[in-house]
DNA sequence: GTCTATACGGTGATAGAC
DNA sequence: GTCTATCACCGTATAGAC
Protein backbone atom coordinates (compact mmCIF):
# COMPACT_ATOMS: atom_id res chain seq x y z
CA UNK A 1 0.00 0.00 0.00
CA UNK A 2 2.54 2.51 1.38
CA UNK A 3 4.93 1.35 -2.00
CA UNK A 4 2.04 1.51 -4.15
CA UNK A 5 1.47 5.51 -3.64
CA UNK A 6 4.69 5.81 -4.22
CA UNK A 7 4.47 4.20 -7.45
CA UNK A 8 1.55 6.00 -8.18
CA UNK A 9 3.06 9.94 -7.18
CA UNK A 10 6.24 9.07 -8.81
CA UNK A 11 4.45 8.28 -11.59
CA UNK A 12 2.46 11.05 -11.99
CA UNK A 13 5.54 13.62 -11.54
CA UNK A 14 7.21 12.01 -14.24
CA UNK A 15 4.13 12.46 -16.30
CA UNK A 16 3.34 15.98 -15.35
CA UNK A 17 7.46 16.51 -16.66
CA UNK A 18 6.80 15.03 -19.87
CA UNK A 19 3.61 15.71 -20.64
CA UNK A 20 3.90 19.74 -19.76
CA UNK A 21 7.52 19.40 -21.65
CA UNK A 22 6.35 17.57 -24.71
CA UNK A 23 2.50 17.55 -25.27
CA UNK A 24 0.24 15.37 -25.76
CA UNK A 25 1.25 13.99 -28.83
CA UNK A 26 4.64 14.56 -28.50
CA UNK A 27 5.41 12.17 -24.91
CA UNK A 28 5.84 8.82 -25.23
CA UNK A 29 4.97 5.85 -22.80
CA UNK A 30 8.47 4.81 -22.80
CA UNK A 31 10.18 8.54 -21.39
CA UNK A 32 7.61 8.59 -19.04
CA UNK A 33 8.45 4.74 -17.74
CA UNK A 34 12.22 6.00 -17.68
CA UNK A 35 11.17 9.53 -15.36
CA UNK A 36 9.59 7.36 -13.18
CA UNK A 37 12.38 4.72 -13.09
CA UNK A 38 9.74 1.76 -13.66
CA UNK A 39 8.82 0.05 -17.21
CA UNK A 40 5.72 0.67 -19.47
CA UNK A 41 3.76 -2.19 -18.17
CA UNK A 42 3.13 -0.61 -14.77
CA UNK A 43 2.09 2.66 -16.03
CA UNK A 44 -0.74 0.90 -18.17
CA UNK A 45 -1.71 -1.09 -14.95
CA UNK A 46 -1.98 2.23 -12.43
CA UNK A 47 -3.72 4.47 -15.73
CA UNK A 48 -5.45 2.57 -18.42
CA UNK A 49 -3.88 4.52 -20.90
CA UNK A 50 -1.99 7.49 -21.89
CA UNK A 51 -5.08 9.26 -22.60
CA UNK A 52 -6.18 8.86 -19.41
CA UNK A 53 -3.10 9.44 -17.79
CA UNK A 54 -2.98 12.53 -19.73
CA UNK A 55 -6.57 13.74 -18.59
CA UNK A 56 -5.73 13.58 -14.80
CA UNK A 57 -2.72 15.49 -15.94
CA UNK A 58 -4.48 18.46 -17.60
CA UNK A 59 -7.49 18.66 -14.92
CA UNK A 60 -4.34 18.55 -12.34
CA UNK A 61 -3.10 21.70 -14.27
CA UNK A 62 -5.51 23.57 -14.61
CA UNK A 63 -6.69 23.13 -10.86
CA UNK A 64 -3.36 24.62 -9.69
CA UNK A 65 -4.04 27.87 -12.58
CA UNK A 66 -7.44 28.81 -12.65
CA UNK A 67 -9.07 29.20 -9.36
CA UNK A 68 -6.82 31.83 -7.61
CA UNK A 69 -8.55 34.23 -9.97
CA UNK A 70 -12.17 34.10 -8.55
CA UNK A 71 -11.68 33.50 -4.79
CA UNK A 72 -8.99 36.64 -4.92
CA UNK A 73 -11.27 38.88 -6.90
CA UNK A 74 -14.37 38.52 -4.84
CA UNK A 75 -12.99 38.91 -1.66
CA UNK A 76 -14.34 41.80 0.04
CA UNK A 77 -11.53 42.31 2.51
CA UNK A 78 -9.53 43.90 0.37
CA UNK A 79 -9.67 46.87 -2.06
CA UNK A 80 -9.66 46.06 -5.53
CA UNK A 81 -6.21 47.32 -5.84
CA UNK A 82 -5.01 45.15 -3.36
CA UNK A 83 -6.90 42.41 -4.47
CA UNK A 84 -5.17 42.69 -8.16
CA UNK A 85 -1.97 43.38 -6.46
CA UNK A 86 -2.08 40.00 -4.96
CA UNK A 87 -3.47 38.30 -7.68
CA UNK A 88 -0.82 39.38 -10.66
CA UNK A 89 1.91 38.84 -8.41
CA UNK A 90 0.87 35.79 -6.92
CA UNK A 91 0.26 34.61 -10.97
CA UNK A 92 3.13 35.71 -11.97
CA UNK A 93 5.30 34.36 -9.40
CA UNK A 94 3.44 30.78 -9.92
CA UNK A 95 4.45 30.71 -13.78
CA UNK A 96 7.89 31.79 -12.84
CA UNK A 97 8.37 28.09 -10.85
CA UNK A 98 6.43 26.34 -13.95
CA UNK A 99 7.83 28.34 -17.09
CA UNK A 100 6.03 25.79 -19.38
CA UNK A 101 2.21 25.13 -17.66
CA UNK A 102 0.83 28.23 -20.21
CA UNK A 103 2.24 26.91 -23.25
CA UNK A 104 0.74 23.53 -22.70
CA UNK A 105 -2.41 24.41 -21.76
CA UNK A 106 -2.78 27.31 -24.63
CA UNK A 107 -1.69 24.07 -27.02
CA UNK A 108 -3.97 21.38 -25.58
CA UNK A 109 -6.74 23.64 -25.18
CA UNK A 110 -6.60 24.94 -28.82
CA UNK A 111 -6.33 20.93 -29.81
CA UNK A 112 -9.18 19.80 -27.61
CA UNK A 113 -11.49 22.69 -27.39
CA UNK A 114 -14.21 20.27 -26.05
CA UNK A 115 -12.47 19.06 -22.99
CA UNK A 116 -12.77 22.51 -21.63
CA UNK A 117 -15.98 22.45 -20.14
CA UNK A 118 -15.93 19.06 -18.40
CA UNK A 119 -11.97 20.16 -17.14
CA UNK A 120 -13.12 23.06 -15.29
CA UNK A 121 -16.47 21.14 -14.21
CA UNK A 122 -14.33 18.87 -12.28
CA UNK A 123 -11.81 21.21 -10.72
CA UNK A 124 -15.15 22.99 -9.67
CA UNK A 125 -15.72 25.59 -11.49
CA UNK A 126 -18.71 25.69 -12.78
CA UNK A 127 -21.56 27.67 -13.93
CA UNK A 128 -22.40 28.98 -10.74
CA UNK A 129 -19.19 30.24 -9.99
CA UNK A 130 -18.62 31.85 -13.22
CA UNK A 131 -21.68 33.69 -13.22
CA UNK A 132 -20.60 34.73 -9.58
CA UNK A 133 -17.48 36.49 -10.81
CA UNK A 134 -19.15 37.60 -13.98
CA UNK A 135 -21.73 39.78 -11.73
CA UNK A 136 -19.67 40.83 -8.40
CA UNK A 137 -16.62 41.59 -10.15
CA UNK A 138 -18.46 44.52 -12.17
CA UNK A 139 -20.25 46.01 -9.14
CA UNK A 140 -16.74 46.01 -7.62
CA UNK A 141 -15.34 47.75 -9.99
CA UNK A 142 -18.14 50.25 -11.00
CA UNK A 143 -18.28 49.41 -14.50
CA UNK A 144 -20.02 48.15 -17.02
CA UNK A 145 -19.88 44.23 -17.53
CA UNK A 146 -17.93 44.90 -20.78
CA UNK A 147 -15.69 47.34 -19.57
CA UNK A 148 -15.17 44.67 -16.35
CA UNK A 149 -14.12 42.04 -19.71
CA UNK A 150 -11.73 44.21 -21.03
CA UNK A 151 -9.86 44.39 -17.64
CA UNK A 152 -9.54 41.57 -16.96
CA UNK A 153 -8.17 40.33 -20.34
CA UNK A 154 -6.15 42.93 -20.03
CA UNK A 155 -5.04 41.58 -17.08
CA UNK A 156 -4.21 38.15 -17.96
CA UNK A 157 -2.89 39.27 -21.41
CA UNK A 158 -0.14 41.10 -19.94
CA UNK A 159 0.57 38.08 -17.02
CA UNK A 160 0.96 34.92 -19.72
CA UNK A 161 2.18 36.10 -22.72
CA UNK A 162 5.46 37.26 -21.44
CA UNK A 163 5.94 33.77 -20.79
CA UNK A 164 4.67 31.84 -24.20
CA UNK A 165 6.33 34.46 -25.98
CA UNK A 166 9.23 34.02 -24.09
CA UNK A 167 11.49 32.33 -26.57
CA UNK A 168 10.53 35.22 -29.40
CA UNK A 169 10.81 38.12 -27.02
CA UNK A 170 14.05 37.37 -25.68
CA UNK A 171 15.67 37.45 -28.59
CA UNK A 172 14.23 40.94 -30.27
CA UNK A 173 14.22 42.72 -27.28
CA UNK A 174 16.80 41.22 -24.66
CA UNK A 175 19.61 40.09 -26.88
CA UNK A 176 19.12 36.84 -25.66
CA UNK A 177 20.11 37.85 -21.90
CA UNK A 178 17.99 35.51 -19.56
CA UNK A 179 19.27 37.92 -16.65
CA UNK A 180 17.78 40.79 -18.04
CA UNK A 181 14.52 39.01 -18.83
CA UNK A 182 13.93 37.78 -15.51
CA UNK A 183 14.43 41.32 -14.15
CA UNK A 184 11.88 42.70 -16.71
CA UNK A 185 9.31 40.02 -15.52
CA UNK A 186 9.79 40.76 -11.93
CA UNK A 187 9.75 44.52 -12.38
CA UNK A 188 6.08 43.99 -14.50
CA UNK A 189 4.33 42.60 -12.02
CA UNK A 190 4.01 46.53 -10.50
CA UNK A 191 3.25 47.54 -14.06
CA UNK A 192 0.88 45.36 -15.16
CA UNK A 193 -1.07 46.57 -11.90
CA UNK A 194 -0.54 50.21 -12.63
CA UNK A 195 -1.96 49.66 -16.18
CA UNK A 196 -5.09 47.82 -14.77
CA UNK A 197 -5.69 50.88 -12.28
CA UNK A 198 -5.35 53.30 -15.10
CA UNK A 199 -7.92 51.51 -17.47
CA UNK A 200 -10.44 51.70 -14.58
CA UNK A 201 -9.99 55.21 -13.53
CA UNK A 202 -10.42 56.03 -17.34
CA UNK B 1 6.70 21.66 -65.01
CA UNK B 2 3.09 23.12 -64.85
CA UNK B 3 1.83 20.62 -63.15
CA UNK B 4 5.35 19.74 -60.95
CA UNK B 5 4.48 23.08 -59.53
CA UNK B 6 0.91 22.83 -59.05
CA UNK B 7 1.32 19.56 -56.51
CA UNK B 8 4.36 21.07 -54.82
CA UNK B 9 1.65 24.09 -54.10
CA UNK B 10 -1.34 21.58 -53.09
CA UNK B 11 1.19 19.72 -50.52
CA UNK B 12 2.48 23.09 -49.42
CA UNK B 13 -1.03 24.16 -49.05
CA UNK B 14 -2.35 20.59 -47.25
CA UNK B 15 1.02 20.77 -44.87
CA UNK B 16 0.50 24.54 -43.56
CA UNK B 17 -3.48 23.35 -42.90
CA UNK B 18 -2.27 20.27 -41.42
CA UNK B 19 1.01 21.22 -39.20
CA UNK B 20 -0.71 24.57 -37.96
CA UNK B 21 -3.93 22.68 -36.59
CA UNK B 22 -1.45 19.46 -35.05
CA UNK B 23 1.91 20.36 -34.82
CA UNK B 24 4.67 18.69 -35.78
CA UNK B 25 4.24 15.76 -33.42
CA UNK B 26 0.42 15.74 -33.98
CA UNK B 27 0.30 16.27 -37.63
CA UNK B 28 0.91 13.22 -39.93
CA UNK B 29 2.29 12.29 -43.44
CA UNK B 30 -0.63 10.39 -44.64
CA UNK B 31 -3.21 13.60 -43.37
CA UNK B 32 -1.16 15.70 -45.71
CA UNK B 33 -0.99 13.77 -48.08
CA UNK B 34 -5.17 12.56 -48.32
CA UNK B 35 -5.29 16.49 -47.94
CA UNK B 36 -3.29 17.26 -50.72
CA UNK B 37 -5.09 14.58 -52.70
CA UNK B 38 -1.56 12.61 -53.65
CA UNK B 39 0.32 9.51 -51.29
CA UNK B 40 2.41 9.14 -48.88
CA UNK B 41 5.36 8.70 -51.68
CA UNK B 42 5.11 11.97 -53.39
CA UNK B 43 5.54 14.23 -50.13
CA UNK B 44 8.86 12.11 -50.31
CA UNK B 45 9.95 12.71 -53.44
CA UNK B 46 9.29 16.83 -53.05
CA UNK B 47 10.04 16.98 -49.36
CA UNK B 48 12.79 14.46 -48.13
CA UNK B 49 11.25 14.32 -44.69
CA UNK B 50 8.43 15.30 -42.33
CA UNK B 51 10.82 17.56 -40.72
CA UNK B 52 12.32 19.52 -43.91
CA UNK B 53 8.29 19.94 -45.09
CA UNK B 54 7.67 21.32 -41.55
CA UNK B 55 10.80 23.50 -41.65
CA UNK B 56 9.27 25.23 -44.89
CA UNK B 57 5.70 25.83 -43.45
CA UNK B 58 7.55 27.00 -40.08
CA UNK B 59 9.96 29.53 -42.10
CA UNK B 60 6.61 30.56 -44.37
CA UNK B 61 4.74 31.17 -41.26
CA UNK B 62 7.46 33.50 -39.04
CA UNK B 63 8.16 35.28 -42.55
CA UNK B 64 4.10 36.15 -42.50
CA UNK B 65 3.94 37.08 -39.14
CA UNK B 66 7.19 38.72 -38.10
CA UNK B 67 8.17 41.44 -40.17
CA UNK B 68 5.48 44.07 -40.31
CA UNK B 69 6.20 45.35 -36.97
CA UNK B 70 9.61 46.69 -37.21
CA UNK B 71 8.77 47.98 -40.86
CA UNK B 72 5.70 50.02 -39.49
CA UNK B 73 7.54 51.19 -36.36
CA UNK B 74 10.13 53.03 -38.35
CA UNK B 75 8.55 54.42 -40.97
CA UNK B 76 9.21 58.12 -40.44
CA UNK B 77 6.26 59.41 -42.85
CA UNK B 78 3.95 58.96 -39.84
CA UNK B 79 2.87 60.05 -36.54
CA UNK B 80 4.01 56.83 -33.97
CA UNK B 81 0.48 57.23 -32.96
CA UNK B 82 -0.64 56.28 -36.72
CA UNK B 83 2.11 53.81 -37.18
CA UNK B 84 0.71 51.96 -34.06
CA UNK B 85 -2.96 52.27 -35.35
CA UNK B 86 -1.89 50.72 -38.20
CA UNK B 87 0.09 47.95 -36.89
CA UNK B 88 -2.51 47.02 -34.29
CA UNK B 89 -5.10 47.20 -36.89
CA UNK B 90 -3.22 45.08 -39.06
CA UNK B 91 -1.73 42.42 -36.93
CA UNK B 92 -5.28 41.86 -35.33
CA UNK B 93 -6.88 41.10 -38.27
CA UNK B 94 -4.24 39.44 -39.80
CA UNK B 95 -4.85 36.56 -36.72
CA UNK B 96 -8.50 36.99 -37.65
CA UNK B 97 -7.72 35.48 -40.80
CA UNK B 98 -5.49 33.11 -39.17
CA UNK B 99 -6.77 32.12 -35.57
CA UNK B 100 -4.24 29.00 -35.14
CA UNK B 101 -1.50 30.73 -36.30
CA UNK B 102 -0.20 32.18 -32.75
CA UNK B 103 -0.75 29.31 -31.00
CA UNK B 104 1.42 27.04 -33.67
CA UNK B 105 4.54 29.51 -33.40
CA UNK B 106 3.97 29.51 -29.48
CA UNK B 107 4.18 25.78 -29.34
CA UNK B 108 6.79 24.58 -31.99
CA UNK B 109 9.04 27.69 -30.72
CA UNK B 110 8.92 26.79 -26.57
CA UNK B 111 9.35 23.22 -28.19
CA UNK B 112 12.90 24.01 -30.05
CA UNK B 113 13.74 27.43 -29.41
CA UNK B 114 17.33 26.79 -30.41
CA UNK B 115 15.53 27.05 -34.26
CA UNK B 116 14.44 30.92 -33.63
CA UNK B 117 17.46 32.61 -34.58
CA UNK B 118 17.96 30.66 -37.60
CA UNK B 119 14.65 31.07 -38.81
CA UNK B 120 14.59 34.74 -38.17
CA UNK B 121 18.08 34.90 -40.11
CA UNK B 122 16.46 32.77 -43.03
CA UNK B 123 13.74 35.90 -43.25
CA UNK B 124 15.93 38.64 -43.24
CA UNK B 125 14.95 39.32 -39.83
CA UNK B 126 19.03 39.31 -38.78
CA UNK B 127 20.80 41.18 -35.91
CA UNK B 128 21.45 44.46 -37.91
CA UNK B 129 17.71 44.60 -37.90
CA UNK B 130 16.56 43.87 -34.42
CA UNK B 131 19.36 46.68 -33.66
CA UNK B 132 17.93 48.84 -35.67
CA UNK B 133 14.60 48.42 -33.84
CA UNK B 134 15.85 48.58 -30.06
CA UNK B 135 17.38 51.51 -31.66
CA UNK B 136 15.38 53.76 -33.37
CA UNK B 137 11.99 52.91 -31.79
CA UNK B 138 13.16 54.37 -28.48
CA UNK B 139 14.35 57.58 -30.08
CA UNK B 140 11.06 58.09 -31.54
CA UNK B 141 9.27 57.53 -28.72
CA UNK B 142 11.29 59.94 -26.41
CA UNK B 143 11.68 57.10 -24.16
CA UNK B 144 14.12 54.95 -22.34
CA UNK B 145 15.24 51.74 -23.46
CA UNK B 146 13.70 50.02 -21.25
CA UNK B 147 10.37 51.86 -21.29
CA UNK B 148 10.10 51.19 -24.78
CA UNK B 149 10.47 47.35 -24.53
CA UNK B 150 7.76 47.64 -22.11
CA UNK B 151 5.78 49.20 -24.12
CA UNK B 152 6.61 46.77 -27.36
CA UNK B 153 5.70 43.91 -24.64
CA UNK B 154 2.67 45.11 -24.15
CA UNK B 155 1.29 46.03 -27.54
CA UNK B 156 2.09 42.14 -28.48
CA UNK B 157 0.52 40.94 -25.45
CA UNK B 158 -3.07 42.45 -26.01
CA UNK B 159 -2.87 41.78 -29.92
CA UNK B 160 -1.60 38.15 -29.86
CA UNK B 161 -2.96 36.90 -26.23
CA UNK B 162 -6.95 36.47 -26.58
CA UNK B 163 -6.18 34.52 -29.78
CA UNK B 164 -4.37 31.36 -27.82
CA UNK B 165 -6.54 32.17 -25.03
CA UNK B 166 -9.50 32.15 -26.48
CA UNK B 167 -11.19 28.68 -25.52
CA UNK B 168 -10.60 30.02 -21.88
CA UNK B 169 -11.83 33.29 -22.76
CA UNK B 170 -14.45 32.35 -24.41
CA UNK B 171 -15.82 29.80 -21.60
CA UNK B 172 -14.87 32.24 -18.63
CA UNK B 173 -16.20 35.47 -19.82
CA UNK B 174 -18.26 35.49 -22.67
CA UNK B 175 -20.47 32.30 -21.81
CA UNK B 176 -19.65 30.47 -25.42
CA UNK B 177 -20.89 33.23 -27.91
CA UNK B 178 -18.30 33.12 -30.78
CA UNK B 179 -20.39 36.71 -31.77
CA UNK B 180 -19.41 38.59 -28.44
CA UNK B 181 -16.19 37.50 -28.99
CA UNK B 182 -15.73 38.54 -32.43
CA UNK B 183 -17.73 41.63 -31.31
CA UNK B 184 -14.81 42.27 -28.44
CA UNK B 185 -11.53 41.55 -30.47
CA UNK B 186 -12.66 44.00 -33.08
CA UNK B 187 -13.39 47.10 -30.50
CA UNK B 188 -10.40 45.80 -29.08
CA UNK B 189 -8.22 47.21 -32.11
CA UNK B 190 -8.84 50.36 -30.63
CA UNK B 191 -8.60 49.76 -26.70
CA UNK B 192 -5.14 48.32 -26.97
CA UNK B 193 -3.68 51.73 -29.32
CA UNK B 194 -5.01 53.61 -26.44
CA UNK B 195 -3.33 51.58 -23.69
CA UNK B 196 -0.29 51.93 -25.49
CA UNK B 197 -0.58 55.93 -25.96
CA UNK B 198 -1.02 56.09 -22.08
CA UNK B 199 1.39 54.03 -21.29
CA UNK B 200 3.95 56.70 -23.25
CA UNK B 201 2.30 59.65 -22.10
CA UNK B 202 2.67 59.10 -18.57
C1' DG C 1 6.22 12.63 -61.60
C1' DT C 2 3.19 9.51 -59.74
C1' DC C 3 1.82 5.25 -58.22
C1' DT C 4 1.78 0.46 -55.39
C1' DA C 5 4.10 -2.31 -52.34
C1' DT C 6 6.94 -2.93 -48.66
C1' DA C 7 10.65 -2.39 -45.34
C1' DC C 8 11.64 -1.09 -40.71
C1' DG C 9 11.48 0.98 -36.42
C1' DG C 10 8.73 2.61 -32.87
C1' DT C 11 4.39 2.92 -29.97
C1' DG C 12 0.51 1.90 -27.09
C1' DA C 13 -1.22 -1.90 -25.02
C1' DT C 14 -1.68 -6.80 -23.15
C1' DA C 15 -0.39 -11.65 -21.41
C1' DG C 16 1.57 -14.13 -18.13
C1' DA C 17 5.37 -15.39 -14.82
C1' DC C 18 6.89 -14.13 -10.33
C1' DG D 1 2.64 -4.80 -7.77
C1' DT D 2 6.21 -5.40 -10.80
C1' DC D 3 8.62 -7.49 -14.31
C1' DT D 4 9.80 -9.63 -19.30
C1' DA D 5 8.13 -10.78 -23.55
C1' DT D 6 5.27 -10.02 -27.14
C1' DC D 7 1.46 -8.26 -30.10
C1' DA D 8 -0.84 -5.48 -33.42
C1' DC D 9 -0.63 -1.40 -35.40
C1' DC D 10 0.91 2.86 -37.22
C1' DG D 11 4.40 6.03 -38.84
C1' DT D 12 8.14 7.51 -41.75
C1' DA D 13 10.69 6.36 -45.40
C1' DT D 14 12.32 3.81 -49.62
C1' DA D 15 12.26 0.55 -53.90
C1' DG D 16 10.77 -0.09 -58.11
C1' DA D 17 7.19 -0.31 -61.86
C1' DC D 18 4.96 2.71 -65.02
Amino acid sequence: MVKAQDTETQILDAARRVFIRKGLSGARMQEIADEAGINKALLHYYFRSKEKLFDVILRETFAKIFPSLPDLMINPQLTFRESLTKFVDGYITAIQHNPFLPAFVINEINQNPDKIAQVFETIGFDGAKIKQVQEVLPQRLGLSKEKTREVIVTVISLCVFPFVGKPVLKTLLFDNDDKAFEAFLEERKARVVEIAMSMIQS
